[in-house]
DNA sequence: CTCCAGGGAGCCT
DNA sequence: AGGCTCCATGGA
């Protein structure tokens, strides 16, 4: 077992653990302690959070003055930069952003939130399970398919499941799917894991598009509409202009920014996107995260007074 | 019991 | 193109 740590001098900018892996970007990772999302963390920092890793188990956590790693093969350092996002300039890029009062209490609220830029193919199923679905489940479910399909990872005593591969995923049945609680979305994940797969659609042939392109393209596979596309190309293939227009993002605008009239995804999506600029996917994050936990921090700040 | 969740597919006009 | 309806499941 490696271990090593990253200094938080060396990130530019605030960085909050977890914020960034509890904000329903990613369900790769897990709490040691098997609490709930954002419970309060311990006093000497967060607790370790682990993922299957480049074939490798990592688990990081955040102390008052770094992030401490430790990884069953090697040093993880530059992959954890990486899907972090650990070199973006935070404090440059939310200056940056518009003077609105959402977003400027969005911002206040949880300082170090940072968009995540993981793989692939497991963000793209865990955003197709996501249709009707709370956070914390998906959450559940995206952990149910690596411990059934993927590969075990031994870290110390206790073993921890890579998300399984296009070819793992295609290869299980709906019934299957639908015994572990997928649902109506299990087709949805097996037709989109074979098209990954046989390589009828893959991340590179979205990448290399113009944002809007992209995510109409992202749009073939099966069980992704916009909404979908656009947390796809968020959070794992590097697009700052997505903001993906749930429930909690349509209702905001209604209630913030009365005059956009919210009509087709498309021009609503231009529409806010020309509020939320010049990184509306940023802007976005940290909205989504405000609204789904502002009454707490309300009674959180009650409680301290 | 009802209602709702980071929506999308299929079908209708 | 835009508007319906149905879709599984679990938790409040």
């Amino acid at each position: 077992m490696e271990s090593g740590t990253i200094p938080l001098s060396s990130i530019p900018g605030p960085f909050d653990l977890q914020a960034t892996l509890e904000s329903g970007q990613t369900f790769l990772w897990t709490r040691a302690d098997e609490r709930t999302y954002l419970d309060p963390a311990p006093r000497e920092g967060t607790d370790w959070y682990r993922t299957a890793l480049d074939d490798q188990v990592v688990a990081v956590r955040q102390t008052g003055d770094a992030l401490e790693w430790r990884a069953t093969e090697r040093d993880p350092t530059e992959a954890l930069r990486d899907r972090l996002r650990l070199d973006d300039e935070m404090a440059q890029m939310l200056a940056s952003l518009p003077d609105d009062p959402l977003i400027d209490a969005a911002t206040a609220a949880f300082p170090g939130l940072r968009v995540v830029d993981e793989p692939f193919f497991p963000t793209l199923v865990s955003f197709i399970l996501s249709a009707q679905m709370r956070v914390e489940r998906i959450h559940s479910l995206v952990q149910s398919l690596g411990e059934t399909y993927g590969q075990p990872l031994s870290f110390g005593e206790e073993t921890v499941y890579a998300f399984p591969t296009p070819e793992e995923l295609a290869a299980a049945t709906e019934r299957e799917l639908r015994d572990l609680g997928l649902g109506y979305r299990a087709p949805y994940v097996l037709e989109s894991a074979a098209m990954v797969a046989d390589g009828t659609l893959s991340a590179d042939d979205i990448r290399s598009l113009p944002y809007e392109e992209a995510r109409t393209r992202a749009t073939e596979f099966v069980g992704v509409g916009e909404k979908v596309a656009d947390c796809v190309l968020l959070f794992s293939l590097g697009f700052t202009d997505p903001v993906p227009l749930d429930t909690w993002i349509r209702s905001a605008i209604e209630e913030y920014v009365p005059d956009i009239e919210v009509t087709t995804y498309r021009d609503t999506s231009r529409a806010i996107r020309e509020r939320f600029g010049p990184y509306p996917g940023i802007a976005q994050t940290y909205v989504f995260h405000y609204l789904r936990h502002r009454e707490a921090l309300t009674a959180a700040g009650r409680a301290q007074q």
